[in-house]
DNA sequence: TATATATTTAGACAAATGTCTAAATAATAA
DNA sequence: TTATTATTTAGACATTTGTCTAAATATATA
């Protein structure tokens, strides 16, 4: 709960959620959204892997990034809760 | 939508919602749930306060805590988006 | 008024975070 | 093999964050 709250707590981790929403991207091609250079951006990827919001894989020298909405389950139902009574 | 994030972005604060989720709460009433210092839930509190998703209300001496759930439909909102299509 | 209780503010400090550049790794193309 | 492209790793650095103690503010009580 910690590792996805940490994730989300960023605007550009979080526009790279809303960019993945709408296809796979490699790494590159997510790094040219944003004004920050690309071992930033990776350093982003990591941490929206850690907190299995992205999977990422290999194709040849390309690394393909998905969105896992699963995960957002978690979060729906912990503030879910909340606003129960 | 930042604030939001933030605020919820720390295990101390998640805990003080879930406490004023069952009732409203005295802000000493808080801190003696927490083996932090006053001043620190305090912080606490205000930062919860900043996010929209507590509202305060002095009587006499005492500070009375409300969870406002209004706001967390933000951000339900925003992970919905994520999870559409 | 003087004292006690409840809470916040101020300021300090260590740890975590987001960013960068330079270098390393991996795969493709010449 | 050598050079090029894609991505990550390493290390540095400034900023933010969570915590503390001491002091200030506000209310209630003797």
């Amino acid at each position: 709960m910690n590792t996805i709250f940490k994730a989300l707590n960023d605007e550009t981790r979080r526009e790279i959620l809303e960019l993945l929403r709408k296809s796979d991207l490699t790494a590159g091609e997510i790094a040219e959204h944003f004004n920050i250079s690309k071992p930033s951006i990776s350093h982003h990827l990591d941490l929206l892997k850690q907190a299995d919001l992205v999977t990422s894989e290999k194709k040849g020298q390309f690394v393909v990034y998905s969105l896992n909405t699963t995960i957002v389950d978690d979060i729906l139902k912990w503030l879910l809760t909340l606003k129960k009574q």
